[in-house]
DNA sequence: CAATTAATGCTCCGAGTGAGCATAACCCAA
DNA sequence: TTGGGTTATGCTCACTCGGAGCATTAATTG
């Protein structure tokens, strides 16, 4: 599922052909692939976006997206590999598959003549030396989509000022509340993924965060798609991130959640790093992807003592003080531990 | 995505609507959903087996599986609830997305009439009291498929007598070796997804060790799927667990990853247990989920300590030794603490 | 040369966890 | 009725790991 450098050839994936099942009832449906290809360049996190045609009421960025054909391409990586390198000239790494979502034809009517798609998001990681090659699409930081996320400058304002109060409003709206908490069914969503008054911030949540904004209105994507219902006002909206086509948005925040946990308990950051680097760079690669910021030393032990680098013997001067030595990632580390990552808490960091 | 109790409705998973893109040159497919139900029935995980006509070169034995028609079903979810609740009477709770395999297709010919399925699937997990409720199909045990991954009495002997030779055999087969570890890639693998000589056991790496295995032709789908290519003996194929229909050993193999990984960090045991158990039954069940056995009074003082019961003040008597204390799961839990799960180690266990 | 900025080494402390010891309270069979 | 078997439950002790901070080294810059 993955050809990137640090993960063990566990398996090859080797393909299954199986006999085919009968599947009589069912419509046909095409297959989309979506992918979100990230890279750290700067000490920011950035993914891949494609531009062309904005022919989604305003939203002109989206991700990179190709149709999946069983006849060219046996394994649905091998499809996406093979339309993302013809789109952008990226030879893709470390690939991941994340969800596959079916909920785009709801408003598909016995009369309505497009095919029904389906989407497979998918997770690339890539090195950022490598993003010159990219042909189309640019780069862009990924909090530029979810400005809540951002937590490396302490937290976010946007919380304190648009989003805390505007679900609470639309918690508000609702008043039956038929659970153990005594709150209500709206209130207690908010409450666990922003952790509002008292609850923790779980920097995975970035998915459950953006459907929840998403239901509640305020995100541009809800307007767009549901004209009907009532959404935030334009000046809100427009502080909320930037929307994408389609579903891209939701797919993109599953990706954030999917690295943010990966990273703990798998040595994906080196998938972003430099075959060379120091323990600092490596520090802030993952402080782009987690968000806040972590104990230097302490940082320095965890990664030095699991065995996930090691020193190169060279040394890096130009760093602003010291020199620091280079490390390299230490494969080995792969077989001797089950699942080697850096393993940093869930910082509260609520200042 | 899931009903279950042990979650909080940290979102409801509303349906996206949104514009679909236009995907002109993918081939139509067909949609497959293929759930793994699962329960946990004295001590024992079982798993919801479907056995119609055998159509299947001798694997009668299969999971449940229907097709996603979206013109009737707004989302693969509802789609999935829906003819579960046909075919077997059960109504999930808890449900879960695994992943989406595409590769049924490699056989196709250019004249190969049979339309291109894609199968999605699913995990639910159910309580052994609605078991009875299941009308067509049967419950069996999940280590019937996969006696490999059964440690709960000690580690299990076909590792010694079958797999470690079979496999050394296979990783022999290569020579070439161009990685630092100065092992060929077959020999790291195994080693990796095994843990023999000195390296750890993952109980998580079901899938990798499924598909490990049958590349190296030692489960009997891959003598099914590639005649032309050498698997072992009968002999050595019937001790290799029960073989299934199509992919659905897979699929099999990738709930079981997912559930002994997601039991650690969510809730989830709880969507397995009656409304009220003693701490030696929630043990129990842990175990039969994760293999290895646990010591006793930690795991009293981890369930405990963690918030995630409170006693009822009941008692339940017939325990065979002293009246135990009976508890329920503690919902709070899910406001106070961003991962709440039973945090067992993976025990080593190499007796 | 002094101030600034990083890199790096080391210590201290407290929470969490593995491993046992010990006791309590039921059942059953002799 | 009593003792053995079995499970429940309380508690201790040692050890590890991780969070936080102090101190020192070594480059750059004005």
């Amino acid at each position: 599922m993955n050809r990137g450098l640090a993960h063990m050839p566990v398996t090859n994936h080797e393909t299954f052909h199986v006999p085919s099942p009968r599947v009589d009832t069912a419509a046909a449906v095409e297959i989309g692939l979506n992918a979100a290809i990230v890279a750290v360049q700067h000490d920011e996190p950035v993914v891949l976006i494609v531009r062309d045609n904005p022919d989604d009421g305003g939203a002109s960025d989206g991700l990179p997206f190709g149709p999946f054909s069983p006849l060219e391409h046996r394994t649905l990586d091998i499809g996406l590999r093979s339309w993302v390198s013809d789109q952008t000239g990226l030879e893709l790494g470390y690939v991941e598959q994340l969800y596959t979502f079916g909920d785009r034809g709801r408003h598909a009517e016995a009369n309505d003549t497009r095919p029904h798609v389906m989407s497979i998001g998918y997770l690339a990681l890539t090195q950022a030396s490598e993003i010159e090659s990219a042909d189309e699409g640019h780069w862009r930081s990924w909090y530029q989509f979810f400005p809540w996320e951002d937590w490396r400058k302490g937290r976010p304002e946007i919380l304190e000022t648009v989003i805390e109060p505007e679900l609470t409003k639309w918690a508000n709206q609702t008043s039956f509340h038929q659970n153990p908490f005594r709150l209500t069914d709206r209130t207690q969503r908010v409450r666990l993924c922003f952790g509002f008054d008292g609850g923790t911030w779980d920097e995975e949540k970035v998915l459950e965060r953006y459907e929840l904004l998403y239901e509640a209105g305020l995100v541009g994507e809800a307007n767009r798609d549901r004209p009907e219902r009532a959404s935030a006002p334009t000046n809100i909206l427009r502080r909320m991130g930037l929307p994408m086509r389609y579903d891209h948005r939701r797919i993109l925040a599953t990706a954030i959640g999917r690295v943010r946990a990966k990273i703990k308990y798998r040595p994906v950051v080196f998938e972003l790093m430099p075959p060379e680097f120091t323990l600092f760079e490596l520090q802030k690669t993952v402080e782009a992807i987690l968000g806040p910021h972590l104990h230097k030393q302490n940082f320095r032990r965890l990664v030095e003592s699991a065995g996930l680098v090691e020193p190169t013997g060279e040394m890096k001067t130009r760093t602003g003080g010291r020199p620091a030595k280079l490390f390299r990632f230490r494969r080995e580390v792969l077989l001797e531990r089950p699942a080697p990552g850096v393993r940093v808490k869930a910082v509260v960091a609520r200042n």
